[in-house]
RNA sequence: GGCCCGGUGGUCAAGCGGUUAAGACUCCGCCCUUUCACGGCGGCAACACGGGUUCGAGUCCCGUCCGGGUCACCA
């Protein structure tokens, strides 16, 4: 069996070259996790700041766990974090397919490449079972010593067969990573591992390698975890006599000490997230901050959006060791770009929220979202927060109590009193008039503010706790139905 | 177990041989105030340990301990 040479030169020719180029790479599992929006995210930045191109490819070789559907939710998290490629299998490019089961010719083609360079081999061997327990020396391989005759032969016979990498027994290997530095290891700990597999699908070691060079990638980033096999790439690259691209190993995000987060362990993912009221720019703003930091003058700046964190971004500010997701922190954040929304945009994000306890068409939305701005970390809290609004809560007397106001069932029932007979006689039900009324009942009966104000919104509410105070929410509420609350109250107090 | 990597407050982190060891989240206190928030001010809290090198070490070297990764025909 002959090489075709020309179909090498061919798709060496179609590389570009010159410019940064990054890929993101998942496997289609149908869900985002957090580290691997994370790493999207690194990729993205390194090549937007760089002015770079920024590419998706879609890592499918392992046939047994494809899931239906799973690349829209890749195509849909990348669509709604903005982190737009500039090349993939939905958009195409210069170096189509971009999906790893599409180029399942090329793996085979430059695996026998290898064979013939004398850095792979075939080997025939039984599938090997679960080594025993503290068995952890490898067996050499005899296949490895097979002649190129002899292991033709046995492949024309239609023997099934895996392509081995060939490590050399001596030596040491070093690898350079970008956030970790030079890394030496002795060749002899490396195993032979498979580069294609018996089905005749690559692994996902050796797919990675010919496909990044053949897409041109500059700077390979990925997880941690494939540190301990950089220098199995390194070879690779060597073998075929390739340049080796720039290493940068992310290390992982941890839902606590000691594991990563996982969706097994019940950790949330970037849907789940959604679905919890986290906004997708704090999302980001967040995890950006989760192994990453500006140095320098902003050393000490947190809030930055996609455009600003792509003029920032450096290599030099990321973190050697693992993070932990600290969701108090992301809420933190989620308040942060809640309370920066402008007012309009914070009430056409709020209303479907308030909606779902606050069905009385009449009451001002705008007005209620104007309150909850300040007060939510999330949008998903708001709808416990103003259901007061449609139906006075049942509530006990004992809400009227409040020392720091001044305020005790008796007192309450003589405010109350007060507060239905001036504020009966309002004309226009304005804030300003409200307020001017309420205040001045208060100075008239040579009480504090507060002593007038807790009841009236105790009353009108039935919660000790709420958005705005008792002017605003007396104002929603609308004269009639303030009047009634507030009467209700008496009656409780009687 | 071998190999590789890491270790600054509870968490994210700055620090690059000389600092009172930043900042943020959390928590606590105070101010503001019409509840709660927002905002403002203040506070608690850290260089894993032991040896070196150096006039001087969180910063460099070695060891120990702890944690993680990897050792798949999964990615």
């Amino acid at each position: 069996m002959s090489l075709d040479m020309k179909y090498f030169e061919e798709m060496e020719a179609k590389i570009p070259k010159g410019k940064v180029r990054t890929r993101f790479a998942p496997s289609p599992t149908g869900y985002m996790h957090v580290g691997n929006l994370r790493t999207a995210l690194y990729t993205w930045l390194i090549a937007r700041n760089a002015g770079g191109t920024f590419i998706l490819r879609i890592e499918d070789t392992d046939q047994g766990r494809l899931v239906e559907g799973a690349t829209d939710v890749i195509y849909k998290t990348l669509a709604e974090c903005k982190l737009d490629h500039d090349e993939g299998p939905d958009v195409g490019g210069p170096v189509a397919p971009y999906i790893q089961s599409e180029r399942r010719d090329t793996y085979g083609k430059y695996a026998r490449l290898l064979v013939e360079r004398g850095h792979a081999y075939y080997c025939f061997c039984e599938k090997a079972e679960g080594e025993e327990e503290g068995a952890f020396q490898k067996a050499a391989d005899p296949c490895r010593e097979l002649s190129p005759a002899q292991a033709q032969a046995r492949v024309d016979a239609g023997e099934p067969y895996v392509i081995r990498q060939k490590i050399p027994r001596e030596g040491t290997t070093t690898f350079h990573d970008a956030i970790f530095g030079d890394i030496t290891v002795e060749n002899k700990t490396l195993d032979d591992q498979v580069l294609i597999k018996r089905d005749g699908m690559p692994t996902y070691n050796f797919a990675n390698v010919i496909d990044d060079h053949l897409m041109g990638i500059t700077h390979v980033v990925r997880g941690s975890e494939y540190l301990s096999s950089a220098p199995k790439y390194n070879l690779l690259y060597q073998g075929f006599g390739w340049e080796i691209p720039t290493y940068v190993h992310c290390s992982p995000v941890m839902r606590d000490g000691q594991n990563k987060m996982s969706k097994r362990h019940g950790d949330p993912s970037y849907e789940d997230l959604k679905d919890q009221g986290f906004l997708t720019e704090a999302i980001l703003n967040y995890v950006a901050l989760l192994g990453w930091s500006p140095r320098g003058d902003i050393a000490e700046r947190e809030v930055f959006s996609l455009e600003e964190l792509a003029r920032a971004f450096d290599l030099e500010g990321m973190s050697k060791s693992p993070a932990i997701f600290d969701l108090d922190k992301l809420t933190h954040f989620n308040a942060l770009y809640l309370r920066s929304m402008s007012p309009e945009d914070f009430a056409r994000a709020a209303e479907p929220y308030i909606r779902q306890t606050v069905r009385n068409g009449e009451l001002p939305v705008e007005k209620i979202a104007e309150l909850l701005q300040a007060r939510c970390e999330k949008l998903t809290e708001i709808p416990e927060k103003v259901d007061f609004f449609d139906a006075l809560p049942e509530y006990s007397a004992e809400l009227f109590t409040n020392k720091k106001s001044k305020c005790t069932p008796e007192v309450a029932k003589e405010m109350l009193s007060a507060a239905v007979v001036v504020l009966g006689a309002v004309h226009t039900w304005s804030q300003e008039n409200i307020h001017e009324t309420l205040t001045g009942l208060a100075e008239g009966m040579q009480v504090k503010n507060a002593t007038l104000m807790w009841p009236v919104r105790i009353a009108a509410a039935g919660k000790a706790v709420t958005p705005g105070g008792a002017v605003e929410i007396c104002w929603i509420l609308g004269k009639d139905e303030t009047l009634r609350r507030l009467r209700l109250g008496l009656e409780k107090l009687n």
